[in-house]
DNA sequence: CCCTAAGCGAGACGGTACGTCGCGTCTTTAC
DNA sequence: GTAAAGACGCGACGTACCGTCTCGCTTAGGG
């Protein structure tokens, strides 16, 4: 693929506060780093929607970005930490917490959207989550941007009620966390039953009720 | 008799094509030799726990087998699949699932089992179930032969608990199973937060308490 | 390929002097060795002419002919010489040498109708010539049945001729069939320049007018 | 200035792709690496002296020489024309052509020296000549490196002797070549009497004076 | 005329080679 | 000086064919 295709992907050439060099094409020669990095991530996130983690290689993104695999292996230590940032860096803002003052509506509206994306992209988590098991690189970007801020957002949020005495003082709130929404993944990873916003209604009662009669 | 009666066994064994039980037509030609597959099953598993399922490979295996690469194409429909076999084809009876009477304790005892068994090889366990996120063939496998299967023996205990009045009626049980053993997977694939007994005890505690005053 | 797929070439079933079964179908059980023959003849010249030698496999050929593989290796030692017998194996009776006194105007009529064949299906020869460089069976069998019948038929000719006073005395015959049939296989196997039939003249008229002054 | 002179070997070279002669674009990117080539056809010509040219295989090379397959798929488009490449990309110099004055004398000095080859490494030549004729790559090579360079060499003294007074004016040249040399191959491809020094001498008799009486 | 042995289909299996793809490293050249 | 272009070793993929083997069916041919 020649470097010229990146002809069509205008935005990445010069979209930046350089008014110095005007519309030089942008083939070869040095090209700036933060150039480098966005068409890299946007080719690897298009392969990563369009073929699967599978398909998200350094040979294929390199060569779909007109970069070097050089630069590729000096950046990211894998192909699949690759993937993880080229999806997941950009979707940091969905992840924002109610506070209503009424957890268990708070919990509910936060697990019907949390269902509603997984509904929408959970291949692509599913499979990102999956490649992690088998590259400690991905798993260590995974756990700390994404698992490990999540699981605090939800905490915080939990201490609150809990501090309100809507929970109990006892119940640790990381376990609840499982509960609610590694229960979520379970049927995203493990699929045998539906992923519903009712299963999530389900989810939220279950524990804020108990199950015994 | 209890439910975990090994007469449920057997349908699982036939309903599906991955070759567990032979179930050859009594066809012509000659008939699939048995020692083959030991020996390729064999490979795979210590190919699986020395090096980790990106060590199962077909080429590796049918080296290290004395097989030929033909005849595991025939046979298994990707490496993953061969190794969720080799692995899971042989643990089929360690889970016994008690019934004494007590829910709760059984399945406190049942979960302490399970964290048991995933220290001990929860590494294992969460490679093949990420390879399946991007292997259907062995995703299929692990549906099948083992996430189904196990979900149905706990959802039946809890049918008896809910019976005998342990249970509220209007509780859903495949949603606890994703809430007690969910859970677990959950500290498995996404880890952040510690596997063990004790996070087992929270699990059945908040469930059965519930977490409000 | 299933074995119905017989019932096209209806000539091969059972054309042979056997009233006794009457279209029974072609499939399974023991077949007689003639109608094995046929078929297999038949599957392996058709692969020859439109795949070239290379096609004509053990395989596609017992796959092709609805015949086993073990009863091929039974018959013929090597691919290349079942194409062989495919191919020349009917063309025996083309090779037939005038004899009207004059050897001058029957050497030209003979090798004007070796060009016209050469021409037409030279092809296939060559391909033959070829694998027999690498295969001893198949190279026996051209030798045997090829290369030394047409060199007999076309020596006796030469041997009338030269009885007749038409060639010299001390000339050598067989000499003569390499600087005349072999001329045009060199310019077969070695391709650079065209083989026509005013080559073939020009062979002759060298030969008997000599090239010099 | 004899015909012989090595000025028209240099266009000899680059009207090819093979990689005979490496003519590089100045282009960036790494630059080939010699050693690799050599140990390549090193390995290969190994092979070929010593096991025939059905064992000249990619496998076979790539492991010998310490070479990737990809390499070699890269820069030689099938088996047979490494295996040309190893065997004849040496012996471009072993055909020096006389020029004493006396046609008949150097023709009969260079088929002495051809049979004498033949008879040497004949079985090789055979060989690869037989594969060229279900390979059109090797075809292809060999014609344009072996077969035409030589046809021309022996055209280019006939003229002289031509020129000379030594051949007929009408004499067409072409067809001398193939039945001098191509009588000799054909002994060599289609055996069935042997391949001499006398049989070379028959040959250039039987053209300088004629076979009639 | 039956019954058995031979002949043959189907096909599993170990090898070997094919041709492709991706990984990770290296080198060369151009901007 | 950085980064593109790209050669290279390595190893896995999936396919094809070879040659051998085992079954079990069927018919021919011997008793």
């Amino acid at each position: 693929m020649k470097p010229t295709d990146l002809s069509d992907s205008t935005d990445l050439s010069d979209s930046t506060d350089t008014p110095v060099a005007p519309a030089l094409k942008p083939g070869r020669g040095r090209r700036r780093a933060e150039d480098v990095r966005r068409a890299t991530l946007a080719a690897a996130a298009e392969l990563l929607f369009a073929e699967g983690i599978r398909a998200v290689t350094f040979e294929k993104v390199a060569a779909r970005a007109g970069v070097s695999k050089m630069t590729l292996y000096k950046w990211w230590p894998s192909p699949g930490s690759l993937a993880f940032e080229a999806y997941f860096g950009e979707l940091e803002e969905t992840l924002a917490f109610p506070d209503t003052g009424d957890v268990r509506a708070d919990l509910t509206a936060q697990l019907h959207a949390f269902v509603a994306l997984l509904e929408r992209s959970g291949a692509t988590v599913a499979e990102v989550i999956g490649a992690a098991q088998s590259d400690p690189e991905l798993a260590a970007a995974l756990a700390e941007q994404y698992v490990r801020p999540r699981r605090r957002l939800a905490v915080e949020r939990l201490a609150v009620a809990r501090q309100a005495g809507q929970i109990r003082r006892d119940v640790d709130l990381e376990t609840l966390v499982d509960q609610l929404w590694g229960a979520c993944y379970h049927r995203l990873l493990m699929p045998a039953e539906p992923l519903s916003a009712e299963f999530a209604d389900r989810l939220v009662a279950n524990l804020f009720a108990g199950i015994t009669p």
